[in-house]
DNA sequence: ACTCCAATGTTATATCATTACATCGTTTGC
DNA sequence: GCAAACGATGTAATGATATAACATTGGAGT
C-alpha cells in the first residue's frame, strides 16, 4: 500500500481555499484568494487543482466551470461515482452517491461493452431553502 | 398547442452541421465551418445554439464543451433526463436514457426537497470498439 | 557531487463564451 | 397605411477559462 505523498505547499492552499469557502470556487477565483500567499499565474492553480482532481480531494463541476472540495474525502478511494446537486439561486452543493445509479449506469456500460474512466452527475435546480423563499417572494409581488 | 416556430437560417444551419458530424463539435468548430455560409461571428453560432439547446434539438455536452445534435429530437419534449456515453478514444457519443436512474435521481431531490431543473448525466471512456483496438495493440507492443 | 524527477515560476497563447450596440425585417395595434 | 414593438442578425470588443512552452529550483537516491 503505497502512502499518499503529502500535499505540497500549493495544493494545500488550494485545498484550504476551496474548503474555506461556500460555494463552488473557479480557478480565477481561487488565484485571487491566494494573490496574497504569492500566486501569480493561473497555472499554479490549474497544476495543484490537477493533483487533487486525481485524489479525488476536489472535484470540478463541468456545469459550472468550478471546483469544490471533496465533502467525503476518506470514503471514496476514487473509482466511486459522485452526484452532485447545485443550487442555481444560493451555490449551495450538495454530495452524495447512490449505489443504484451506479448500478444502472454500470449495467448500461456492460451491455454496450463501454469501459468507463469518468463520470459527470450534476443536477441543477433549486434547493429546499431557496424554494421556498421563491415561493414567499412570488407571494408577495402576487400581492397576497 | 403552440406549434414550435420554424428554424431560422442560422439554426438551420447550425442543425444541419452538428447533425452531419460524426463527434461533438465546439461552438468555434461549428463557426468554421459555416464561414462559407457567410458566418463570421461566434455569436451567431451561440445565439443559433442557444434556441437549438432550449427545444431540445441539441445538447451540450460539459464535460467536453461541446454540442450534439440529439438523437431522438421527437421523444424528449425537453423535460427528460438523458445521459451520454463518451469515447475518449473515437469522440464517438450514445445518448440514453434510464427511467431507473431518473428514478433515483427524482427519489433523491424529493427527499431533499430540491427542484431539478437541469441534469448533466456523462459517463466517459471507451466504447466497445476502441476497447477492442487497445486490446489489440497493447498486444503487439507486449511482442505477442 | 551527480543524476533524476517532480514541483514551481513565468510568459505567452489557445480556447470558450458574453456584452454592447447598431441594423434589419415582421408583426401588431391603431 | 403607419409606427411601435419585437425578434433575429451583424459586428466589434472583451471577459472567462485553460494550456503550451520553457527555465529554474529543490530534494531523493546513488
Amino acid at each position: 500500500m503505497t502512502a499518499k505523498p503529502a500535499l505540497t505547499r500549493n495544493q494545500t492552499l488550494v485545498l484550504q481555499t476551496l474548503t474555506a469557502a461556500v460555494e463552488p470556487l473557479s480557478a480565477y477565483a481561487i488565484l485571487d484568494r491566494l494573490r496574497g500567499e504569492g500566486f501569480r499565474a493561473p497555472l499554479q492553480v490549474y497544476r495543484a487543482l490537477d493533483k487533487l482532481l486525481e485524489t479525488g480531494l476536489v472535484h470540478r463541476l463541468d456545469s459550472l466551470k468550478a471546483f469544490v472540495a471533496c465533502s467525503h474525502p476518506h470514503e471514496h478511494g476514487g473509482e466511486e461515482m459522485v452526484a452532485f446537486a447545485i443550487c442555481e439561486t444560493c451555490g449551495g452543493v450538495w454530495e452524495f452517491s447512490d449505489s443504484k445509479i451506479e448500478d444502472r449506469f454500470s449495467a448500461w456500460a456492460e451491455a454496450e461493452g463501454f469501459l468507463t474512466r469518468t463520470t459527470t452527475l450534476e443536477i441543477s435546480g433549486l434547493c429546499s431553502l431557496c424554494r421556498q423563499r421563491a415561493a414567499a417572494g412570488e407571494a408577495v409581488e402576487a400581492g397576497v
